[in-house]
DNA sequence: AGGCATTCTGCAACAAGGTGCAAAATACTG
DNA sequence: CAGTATTTTGCACCTTGTTGCAGAATGCCT
């Protein structure tokens, strides 16, 4: 539903080829709406018949030949619209959560290895948005990258909560693991 | 992926027919997995012709007839086994953050009632989340609840989360508004 | 009993996301 | 220049999630 939003907004920032856009995917708009290459390069398919935006010419068009797109003024119009529209946020998808839950019914086998190692990926995630918010946004500039910040800063908001919850469920796990009756192990 | 986990879990909860199931999505375990009628329908058709769940035995089996399920063995062992699997954790997938990021390019109209919106959304989850933990989890008791209340905990904690980064975004999008070149509104 | 709403189950079609594989151009290497 | 790797684009297929609709049992109302 949104994808095609996304890659306006990417193309809009700065025009690109389809794997330019991957890459670009990987990284920046990535860290909160990730898509791979063929879902990009399909999408550009329909945006361009849409006529929401168009391959800037190339000498040679073939197959395996670099395509730059970019936005046209119905692709930027239709972005603005999408984006002035109420949008539905969809409720919390967390396998990690659900694992806790069904921990409950079936045992804790291999639990806290699991919790550490959500907890170390974290804990690196969190490490890089900072990095990345004190080299690219140390002196809050215009309106762009003001908003631009703040969805970084959610992101950080989001793995400092991680970190923290994390944490605290080991610690939990733990302690569960430690006073249950006659010391036996977890399962 | 995880969808037959997640009725297998709620069925060894409590054996449940199909209706049951989906109106326990719709609280509990639909707070971190949701999941509609049919998509629950069509899973447990599946888990059944798999042999993980059976029909508890009813006299007069039809079609506009309750039908409720129970785990078998071979269903407990699967969710034991997935349960201490390895899972990859997927990336944020957040249309509100890729909405601002969007807003950069294209103008903020309307972006701050939206933010109100969803800081009321939230704000509302949270009051719901709490008063389900002091009804249910006041007195933390065996390890199964301990775990239940870390799941839940971590709702409380995300969306403490996501109340603050809206207020801070709220602020933010005003003193953009307000210090704006010539006073000229957000668009 | 007839009619109507509700409960409960389910099909069919579609939309979106993801995986695997491959073809065409280009660059590198001996 | 032949062979191999890389870059860039793309197709076909599969799984998951969503929407719309409908059939069968049940209970209620008059």
């Amino acid at each position: 539903m949104s994808l095609p939003h996304a890659i306006l907004t990417a193309l809009l920032e700065k025009p690109s080829s389809g794997l330019e856009l991957t890459r670009r995917f990987d990284r920046s708009i990535g860290y909160f709406w990730s898509a791979t290459h063929q879902q990009i390069y399909r999408e550009l398919g329909k945006l361009e018949q849409g006529g929401l935006i168009r391959a800037l010419p190339s000498e040679r068009p073939a197959r395996g030949q670099k395509k730059e797109f970019e936005v046209l003024p119905a692709g930027r119009a239709e972005l603005a619209q999408w984006a002035s529209r109420e949008q539905e946020s969809k409720p919390i998808r967390d396998a990690l959560l659900l694992r806790l839950r069904a921990a409950a019914v079936v045992g804790r086998e291999g639990l806290d290895d699991e919790l550490r190692r959500h907890l170390a990926v974290h804990r690196r995630q969190l490490t890089q948005y900072e990095a990345i918010e004190s080299r690219d946004f140390a002196a809050a500039a215009d309106p762009e990258d003001r908003l631009r910040r703040l969805v970084l800063r959610a992101g950080i908001g989001l793995e400092t909560f991680w970190v923290a919850w994390l944490e605290e469920a080991l610690a939990e796990v733990g302690d569960i693991g430690d006073t249950e009756t006659g010391g036996r192990p977890g399962a």
